[in-house]
This record gives C-alpha cells, structure tokens and sequence, in this order.
RNA sequence: GGUGGCUUAGCUCAGCUGGUUAGAGUACCACGUUGACAUCGUGGGGGUCACUGGUUCGACUCCAGUAGCCACCA
C-alpha cells in the first residue's frame, strides 16, 4: 500500500475525518470563483440561527445541499456554496432576556445600547458554534465568503431594499390589526403565528335592544373582547334582522349603546346569524369598521391586560376578564348557553403564547403587486419545486397573502431607517441618518424604534450575500442561484420572500430549482423537539459512527418532500457499509502492495473484468441521472447494491483465484480492473461519503491530490457490454442454483462435490471458461462440461437454471425423497409462470396493443420457462425410475 | 371548511413517465472461522401493494370515491 503500514480491519472515522476536512481547507478546495469559461453552480445556504446548535433537520439539509455541490464541482461546474448565519431576531432575544433573567436584569435595565452590546458579544461567542458543526458534518462551502444577516453588507443591503420599496409606494406605515404577542411583546407576521385546535366554548350572549323587549343573541369565543364592542352586525338580506338595521342595542356590562349595522361580511348560516363587531381585536371586524366608520376601541394593552376601556376590568388579565365576564353575564341574566367549540387559535412561534389580534400601528409590505410576478415565476416554470407539488402550496399562499408586518417591537434585529422629526411629525426614510428634517429643517429627529422582521433580510439573502446592492462580479456570474435545498416547512417564511424579492431588486428570479426536502423525526414519527427531548444530537451520532454514516443514513431511503424517521440502527447499518468499502479496499490494497498495475488491452479482460466494467459503467448512468432529478435516495441505493453485491459479493470473489496465480499475467489484469473500477466507484460515491472516499483513494494508485477535485466519471457506452452481461449471468444464476440446492439438500460447506454441467445452447464454451469460478463459488471439487445426462452418474442431485443443468453426484448425502419434493416446488413454480405468461400471449389484444418489445420479452420468458420446466421433468422421472 | 400527503414484508421505507416472478435495510430461521470484512458470508421464510369502482391488452403505478392517519392553510 501506499504508506506502507498495515491497515486496520475496522474503519476508525475519528482517524481520518478531522484530519481530511484540515487538509481540504488548507488547499483551498471550498473556494468558489468567477470562472467566465465554465459553468456557473451556486447554492445559499439556509443561514441557521446563531442561537442554534446543530440539529437533524441542519444535518440533513447540508448533507443535500453537499452532495450537489460536491457532485457539481467534480463536473467542472465552477461551484460557489455561499455559508452564513441568520440573526434570527426574535429567537436570539428571547435567548439574551432568558439569560439576563438569570442574572436578574431585564432589557430595561441594561438599555437598548448594552443590550444590543451584549447580544454582539453572544453572537461572536456563540454565533460561530453552528459553523463548526457544520464542519464536522464535512461539508464543503466557501467558508472564506461566511456572512451574517446583520453584517455590514447585509444590513447595508436591508436598508437599500427598505428605501427602495418605500419610495415605489409598496412599504407603508399604517394602524391595522396585526398579530401580538403579548409575552414577546411584538407584533408578528401572519407566517409566525401557529394554529392549534383548542377545546374552547361558544358562548352565547343577549344584547338587549334599546327601548324593546327584544334582545339579540351573539356567540363569541372570545367574550373579553365585547367590551370593545363598537356595533353588531346582520346580513343585510336576513329576513330575522331586516327590522333591527339602524336601531341600537345596549352593550351588556358596559352599558353601551352601539348601533345595529348591515353588512355582507356576516354569515347568516354561522351561529345566530348576528355577529358583535369589535374592530380593534380583529382583522374581518376590522374591515367592517372601516366601512362603516367605526371606531376603534382597544380595551387591551401590550401585555394582554386589560386597559382603561375595560371599565371594572380594568387590570385583569385577558382571561381573568373572560372569566369574571362571563360570570357577571350569567348573573345579570345574558348569558343564553354555553356551547363546547373546537377552534383554531393562533399561538406564537417562539414562545406558544396565544397571540391576540391587536389594532396597531407598524409597517407594512404592499403584497399584492409583488405577489403577481412571483406567482408567474413559478406558474411559467422559470423557478420549479421539487417535488411539484409544492408549488401548489406556493400557490396558495401567495394568492391569498395579506400584507407583510414587517416592524418588529424588539432591539435585535435592522433598525427600521425610518425617522420622525419632533417638530413638525414628518417622517422621512433614507439610506442615512438624516442629518435635519426634509420638511421644516428641525434637527430633533428620532429614529423609528422598532426593528425589522428577520424574514426580511433573508428574503434578500441570495444577492446580499453575493454583493447587492453593488454591481459585483459575483452577483452578475452566480446570480440566479442553481437551486434552494430546504425543508417544506419554511416555504412561506423564506423561499416565497426570496423570490418576490429577487425579482422586485434583481429583476430576476432568486433560483431555478427549489428542492424541498422532508423533516427528519424520531423513531417513532414524532417531530424531535426541545421540550419532548426527543431529538438526537448529529454530533455524538458522528462521534459515534463517523460522519459518512450519519450522511449515509440521511440519504438513503430518503425521498423529495418526504419525512424521515431516524433510527440508530439504519446508522450502523451506515456504518457497516462504510466498513465494507472499507475492507474491500484494504484486500485490494494488500493485494497492489506498491505496484501500480498497467491498462490492460481490451482483450486481455476476462469476462468478470468486462462484466464488472460495463455494470460500473451503467452505475455512472444511473447515479448522475438520478442526482439530476433529485433523485439522492435512488442514487445512493444504486452505489449501495454495486459496491455490496456486484462489486464485494461477485467480482472480487471472481477476480480471486486470478490473484492468488502469484506472477500470473492475468493477475495484474484483474488487479487493475480491481483498482480501476474501485476508485471510479469512490468518486461516485464522494459526494455522499466524503471522508472514507478520500481517505481510500488516496491510499490507491491515483492521478491528482484529491478526490474532491477529481473529474466526475462519464459513461462510456463502449463500455457497456451486453455480451458478458449476459454470460455473466448465465455464471452467476448457475452457481446460485447450486447453492440454493446445496442448502436445501444440507449439504455443509466443507463437502465438496463435483459438478457437472450441461449447457444449453451456446453456452458450452462460456461454462467451460467459467469452471474455476464454480470451484471457488459454488463449493465444486471439479467441474466437467457434459454433453447429456448419459454424462451424469446416477445419484447425483440437480439444479435447473436458465441457460443449464448442474448436478452433483453427492453418493449417500442424496436424499430421493427430499430431492423430489424440492423438484416438485420448483415445477410448481414454473407452472404458475408458464400459465401466466401463456395467458398473457394468448390474449389477442395484447399481442396486437402491446409494444412489439414487450410481447417479445414475455415470449422469451415463456420459451425460457418451458425449457427449464421441461428439465424439471425429465428428472423427475429419472429419479421416479431410480426410486423404484 | 379548503389544499396536499401517506396507507407496499414483523418494523422503517424505496418503487420517478403503467409491462419486474413486487425490492432494500432491519428483524427472524438454518448453515458457515475457504488467506478483505462476524460492523461478515451463503441459503431461506415472510407481502390479496388500505378498500371499492373505473380507464387499459395490461394497474402497486393513472382516474373517481370510501376509510384511517398526518401536514399545511383558513
């Protein structure tokens, strides 16, 4: 071998990988350029949250994002995986708070200057922990280009794209109901709430009408809200109501009076068919209000408590309110029933709080004239998702998109550019500070206080990182982006935000390809969480069994848009795999010692060598077509079965007896077809198992310093070579057989017998070149090519397979009868093949519809089936005679 | 309520544009230390492809409906 020293028999991933990944670096191989003479292929990473740590769902969508990369850049494309990491407003302050809280500070104490202050110092404390962990997962970004959402040129790029859509009109500051956590205290975008089913009640209300005896009834789920009550609604068509219209009813508790409007928003189906309107705790009585100029009444303040508008409720929380509202209700008589009611409420994303819909003054992104282009992007196929059904959940959501709630009441985070003069209440939004107001020339400007939605930045994130708003070099060659890698879950969040923001700053779509990935879960399906503490840690799963296992294990049986469940046992199933690439390298590279074996000419290959190459090369075929589609799972399943049992199980066992021929001339034959189709097959394999694949090939005959920047394999169709498929098959079936019938007859492994073999036509030639592989494979003392069953001793055992008979004159260890039940399956067997195939060409339709090709394959099959089944026969009958 | 997904061997899952004797991993059974590997080898058992219709010469695959589970949206 090349370094000279004994290999050890299991392969130790903690040797190898830390020490490769140091050595891919320190030579550069990450680094992405501007090449103008080659291809562009560029992916962004999904920057993860400088408060997180690594975790399944990291692993698994780096693990992707990886083997494209890795797989491209072999293929010559001039590759660029831009890293970085996302500020994550609202998750990192909510991290900073709890950590203050233990100290006891709170966000008011230290200020918005030392928190801000503190929270860089968690960033470049903790903020690079991801990065590392990343790297452990051995993948392959330039990390030389690592940028950060709230870096200069990130930040410098937000305020570029806020002036800009604030000067077109599609940013625009205004009091609307918004989402509010009353826990973050901060308004939320309608993507950041969650929606849980909850048991909760219909409760059924009486507002008496003024100066009748008639009242209506109202149902509401939320009662602490009536007492912001500015009107109640009925359809205008409503027959029930059609005389209330105009007439006024007194609020209950408050004693109120507020009129009775009409309006189509009202189901006349839903409940009483009447409906309070409360305009400042929800976006329909919102709207209703403002057509029928309505006030607005908050009875609730920031923290969810009740306010002065509450009356005597003032003080209590929303639902202490509730409580003590509805107990009031039901002693003054208004409370008609109670109703059990299941419904969605909106909890927040971070904390789980329940979000109250909140009148509020925040800023606001115009969606619907960037909704438009980005709908055609994907409708006219310039951007696809993989797999296509996600773009129907696109769809939907930008169809019906409301407006984008983009202020955030929180410190970490871009600084809204907004600012208001003192003096005269201008606001003015510029790139800079302003130095004096636009409108009066005062210089008492106050910035906005508030931030910006994270979202917002990484909306701009696949051109901010490559240089936006310059022109640079970068940004003209790798933008648009080849394809996103990201799971389901955040299609609203990000790649929808991306992509209008692409083409509204860019004039161009962000990405072609969008490959949505599943989730990975626990064992038992559930989502891995922090509070079910359920999740498992990628890296003690590579400290454990390498990281190539774990990537392995990510991909295989893995596929577009579908969940995953991780098992420890499919890891060692991993690792075992990496194990047997391990050990079969290690006996070829025994074998090599330091030679360095020569082509062979074309017709110096035996026929495994041909066999072995032309299975290699459909392997070519077959891994880059699927990886074209996406198709990763398929891809690796298909290296998997090469590697194990064609290229393990089969071909080495075939090339075997040629090695141990010590000087043999066809000795370095097999030992470079050995080498050759191994270390082609590790570049194959390379984008999904990196580390094992350099480690091996560096210790194999090779030309160049790493497999990482090796050329990606291309079939060769010359290569592929029908003819000793074939024949090789023919082998292989034949000696499968016979250990099929050995098993079956109990015949052990150390009683070797002769076989004899009886070809069909033309085939003679290919057993008699085959016989040395019967000894090795099939347990066969001798091997003689018969012409007919004359040729065969009378207690001898039989196998059928497709293209000969095999027999092995086992004396005393045959047992007729066992033998004979063995026949008799087996003829069973043919005879259910035999009638369904017959059927099948029976059928006048089929003969006549179906493509000639596939007609003539099941007559194939059928003359195959008759041939065996005829041999079944004869020996049975032979055996019937010998029995007698 | 709307949309989408899933239902294939004991378990976890592949099966992409309809034609395979329906596959893999794992678990299970039997045999096995033949000079790469027991993190292994050889052989084996195990599936009415949820159900009902339809299209088709032909359906695990396409269409419709039903049931159960799940996700997202409202």
């Amino acid at each position: 071998m090349r370094e000279g020293k004994t290999i050890p028999k299991v392969y130790d991933p903690s040797q190898t990988e830390d020490r490769i990944y140091s050595e891919w670096m320190e030579r550069g191989y990450f680094r992405g350029e501007v090449d103008r003479d080659r291809e562009p292929f560029c992916i962004v990473i999904p920057p993860p949250n400088i408060t997180g740590q690594l975790h399944m769902g990291h692993a698994l969508d780096n693990t992707i994002q990886d083997i494209l990369i890795r797989w491209r850049r072999m293929q010559g494309y001039s590759t660029l995986w831009m890293p970085g990491t996302d500020h994550a407003s609202i998750a990192t302050e909510v991290r900073i708070v709890e950590d203050m809280a233990e100290e006891g500070l709170t966000k008011n104490d230290i200020g918005r200057e030392g928190f801000l202050k503190r929270a860089w110092e968690w960033k470049e404390k903790y903020g690079g922990r991801i990065v590392d962990q990343l790297k452990k997962l051995g993948t392959s970004p330039d990390w030389s280009r690592e940028r950060f959402t709230m870096d200069e040129g990130c930040s410098h790029a937000v305020k570029e794209a806020f002036v800009r859509l604030y000067d077109k009109g599609l940013i625009y500051q205004g009091d609307r109901i918004i989402n509010w956590c009353p826990e973050c205290k901060t308004a939320l975008s309608d993507a950041e709430v969650e929606h849980q089913e909850q048991e909760g009640n219909f409760w059924h209300i009486y507002y008496p009408i003024k100066d009748t005896d008639e009242r209506l009834t109202i149902a509401t789920t939320r009662p602490e809200t009536m007492l912001g009550d500015t009107a109640v609604a009925v359809h205008p068509d409503d027959e029930r109501y059609g005389h209330l219209i105009g007439k006024t009813v007194i609020l209950p508790l408050m004693n109120r009076e507020i009129p009775i409007i009409a309006d189509e928003y009202v189901d006349r189906e839903f409940g009483t068919g009447v409906v309070k309107i409360t305009p400042a705790h929800d976006p329909n009585d919102f709207e209703v209000g403002i057509r029928h100029n309505l006030e607005q009444l908050r009875v609730m303040d920031d923290s969810g408590i009740m306010n002065e508008h509450a009356g005597k409720y003032q003080g209590l929380s929303r639902y202490d309110a509730r409580q003590r509202i509805v107990n009031d209700l039901k002693e003054s008589g208004l409370l008609a029933k109670i109703e059990d009611h299941s419904h969605n409420v909106g909890h927040c994303y971070r904390c789980d709080t329940v979000v109250e819909p909140i009148i509020s003054k925040q800023w606001f992104v115009k969606m619907k004239p960037l909704a438009k282009p980005a709908i055609d992007a994907v409708r006219d196929g310039r951007i696809s998702f993989i797999p296509e059904r996600y773009d129907k959940t696109y769809f939907n959501w930008m169809e019906n998109i409301r407006d984008w709630c983009i202020s955030r009441q929180l410190w970490w985070g871009h600084r809204i550019p907004a600012y208001y003069c003192d003096d005269c209440g201008e606001t003015i939004v510029a790139r800079e500070t302003p130095k004096s107001c636009t409108k009066c020339g005062s210089r008492s400007l106050r910035q906005d206080e508030d931030v910006l939605d994270t979202w917002f930045s990484s909306a701009l994130w696949p051109f901010s990182t490559l240089g936006w708003p310059e022109k640079t070099e970068e940004l003209d060659y790798f933008y648009p982006t080849s394809v996103l890698v990201t799971a389901y879950d955040i299609i609203f969040f990000w790649v929808a935000r991306m992509i209008f923001s692409g083409i509204e700053h860019m004039g161009e779509i962000p990405f072609h390809h969008v490959f949505i990935h599943g989730i990975v879960r626990d064992s038992q399906g559930r989502k891995m969480s922090k509070s079910l503490g359920n999740g498992i840690d990628p890296l003690e799963i590579i400290e454990e069994y390498g990281a190539d296992a774990l990537r392995l294990s990510l991909v295989t049986g893995n596929s577009p848009g579908n969940d995953m469940r991780f098992y420890r046992e499919r890891v060692e199933a991993s690792r075992n795999f990496a194990n047997k690439i391990w050990n079969a390298s290690r006996f070829i590279m025994m074998n090599l010692k330091d030679s360095d074996p020569k082509k062979p000419n074309r017709d110096e290959l035996e026929l495994p060598d041909r066999w072995i190459i032309s299975k290699y090369n459909r392997l070519i075929g077959e891994v880059t077509e699927n990886l074209e589609k996406y198709e990763l799972g398929i891809a690796v399943q298909k290296l998997y079965d090469f590697i194990w049992s064609e290229f393990c199980d089969w071909y080495i066992e075939l090339a075997k007896p040629r090695l141990y021929d010590e000087g043999g001339r066809q000795r370095e034959t097999a030992l470079y077809t050995l080498t050759y189709v191994l270390s082609n097959t590790l570049k194959l394999l390379h984008p999904f198992m990196p580390f094992i694949t350099e480690e091996i090939w560096q210790h194999l005959p090779h030309e160049g310093e790493s497999i990482m920047i090796s050329p990606w394999p291309e079939l060769d169709q010359d290569e592929v070579d029908l003819e000793a498929e074939e024949q090789m098959e023919a082998i292989m079936n034949a000696i499968r057989s016979i250990r099929n019938v050995r098993a079956e007859m109990d015949v052990p492994p150390s009683q070797k017998a002769q076989v004899i073999i009886l070809p069909s036509e033309g085939y003679k030639d290919v057993f008699d070149k085959g016989k040395i592989y019967f000894e090795r494979l099939a347990y066969a003392s001798k091997v003689v090519i018969g012409e007919d069953e004359g040729d065969v001793p009378k207690n001898s055992v039989s196998a059928v397979s497709d293209k000969a008979q095999l027999f092995m004159p086992l004396e005393d260890l045959v047992d007729f009868n066992k033998e004979m039940e063995r026949l008799r399956k087996e003829s069973e067997n043919l005879k259910k093949e035999i009638a369904r195939a017959s059927g099948k060409l029976a059928n006048e339709n089929f003969v006549k519809k179906a493509p000639p090709a596939v007609v003539e394959e099941e007559r194939q099959k059928l003359e195959r089936y008759h041939g065996m089944m005829e041999k079944v026969t004869e020996r049975m009958e032979a055996l019937k005679k010998m029995m007698e």
